[in-house]
DNA sequence: CGCTAATGTGAACGCTGTTCACACACACTG
DNA sequence: CAGTGTGTGTGAACAGCGTTCACATTAGCG
C-alpha cells in the first residue's frame, strides 16, 4: 500500500476496508467519499476511479456487510444438531434469525449499512454477499424453509411467501432494538424478546393448514 | 402568510407544511433547511428562528406524519363491528397492522419520514404524535393489545412485550415493501401477505399458554 | 525503449447545515 | 404619543459534502 508514492496499489480494497470500519464506528452516515480518502491518504477524486459514485461505494460496502451476516448465520447453524433432519429443519430457521439480530446488537453500524436501502429483490442473491458458507443471508433464509417444507413441516401454499414473514418479523425487531425505541433495552428482556419473535415466526408460517379456516 | 413583506405571519407551520409536502414527493432526504427557505420564501437562516437544527425540524416533522398514521388507524378500526368485545379485540389488533402498513404504501415518503429514526420509547406517547383521536400510534397499538388482555385472549405473561412482537412483525413488513427488497411486490401479493402478517402476529401473541411448553 | 492506458492530483462548482452581525416592525411602557 | 425592546427576518460567510475536469504520474505492454 501506498507503494511508490503516488500510485496506491489497493485502493479500492483499502477503500472498503476503510469503509466498514468507518461504518462499524459511525454507520452509514459515517462513510462519506472525502472522509475515507482522507483515512486512505490519497485525494477525494481518486475515489471516483474506483467507484461511480457515492451511492456506489456504499452499495458495494453493504453487500460486504451482507457477506458477514452470512457468515455469523453459518456459525449459528452450525450449532444446530443435524442428527434428525426434521429438529434441524427446526433448529435452523431459529438460526437465521438469532444470528441476524444478534449481528445487528453487535455490530450496529454494518447492520444499519447492510441493510438501508437494500436494492430489489436481485441483490438478495448478488455474490458478493455471499459468505465464506457460498450462501447470502437471503439464502440461508431460503435453505433452511426449503427443509422445513422437505420435512413436511410447511405445504407448498404455506411455503410460497414464507420469506417475507420470517424476514419481515426479525428484521422489524431488529431495526426496532438498533436504531428504533426499543433500542434501550437491556440484553436480558431483548434475548427475551427474540426467542419469542423466532417462536411467532415458526407459528405463523404453519398458519394456514393447521387452523380449520 | 408574507403579510408585511418583510415578517412571514406563521413561518414555523408553513415550513412544517412544506416539510410534509417534500416528504411526501421525496422522502426524509427531500426535506433540506434551505430547500423549505426557498419554497416559503424566506432566507434559510429564518428557519433556526423556529427549528433548532435540521434535525429537530425533521423530528417535528415526523411527530405530525406519526399523528396522521394514528388518524389511519383510526378510520381502520372504526370499521372493525364493536358488538362482541372479543371479537372487537381481535380484529381491532388487525386493523392497527393493516392500517399501518397501509399507511406506509400510500405515503412511502412520510412513512419513511415518521419512523426513520424515531426517539426513544418516550417519544411513542408525544403529545404531538397523537392523532385526532387522542392517540399516538403506539398507543393504537397498547389499546388494542389492552382489550385483548380484558377479554382474555392474552395472559399478563403474554401481554407483557407483545407490543415489541407485534410492532416488530408489521413495521419490518412496511419497511422491507417499501424500501427493501419486497417494494416492486403487486399489490394483490402485498395485500395477502399483509394478512398472514397480522395473521402470524395473532397466532404468535398467545404461544406462551397455547404450546405445553 | 517508448506509448498507452490506468490511476492519482488539485482546483473548481454547486449544494448542504449553521452562525453571525445587522435590519426591520410590531407591542408594550413611560 | 414617543420611545424602546424583543421577536423575527436578512445576507454574507464558513466549513463540509459529492462530483467533475484538466492535468500529472507511472506501470506494463508491444
Amino acid at each position: 500500500m501506498a507503494r511508490s508514492g503516488y500510485f496506491h496499489g489497493d485502493l479500492r480494497r483499502a477503500l472498503l476496508d476503510a469503509g466498514l470500519e468507518a461504518a462499524r464506528e459511525a454507520g452509514p452516515e459515517g462513510v462519506s467519499v472525502r472522509e475515507l480518502a482522507r483515512v486512505v491518504g490519497v485525494s477525494p477524486s481518486a475515489v471516483y476511479r474506483h467507484f461511480a459514485s457515492h451511492d456506489d461505494l456504499r452499495s458495494a460496502l453493504a453487500l460486504r456487510a451482507q457477506s458477514m451476516v452470512a457468515d455469523a448465520m453459518d456459525a449459528e447453524i452450525a450449532a444446530v444438531p443435524s442428527a434428525d433432519a426434521r429438529a434441524w429443519a427446526n433448529g435452523a430457521i431459529g438460526a437465521v434469525g438469532i444470528a441476524y439480530v444478534r449481528f445487528a446488537w453487535a455490530e450496529p453500524g454494518l447492520f444499519r449499512l447492510a441493510f438501508r436501502a437494500h436494492g430489489d429483490l436481485e441483490a438478495a442473491h448478488d455474490e458478493r454477499a455471499r459468505g465464506a458458507g457460498g450462501r447470502t443471508p437471503y439464502e440461508q433464509l431460503e435453505r433452511a424453509l426449503d427443509a422445513l417444507e422437505r420435512e413436511g413441516e410447511l405445504s407448498p401454499r404455506e411455503r410460497a411467501g414464507a420469506e417475507a414473514l420470517a424476514w419481515s418479523a426479525v428484521h422489524g425487531f431488529a431495526v426496532l432494538t438498533v436504531e428504533g425505541p426499543l433500542r434501550s433495552l437491556d440484553r436480558g428482556t431483548r434475548e427475551a424478546l427474540a426467542a419469542r419473535i423466532v417462536a411467532m415466526v415458526r407459528l405463523g408460517l404453519s398458519q394456514l393448514e393447521d387452523s380449520g379456516r
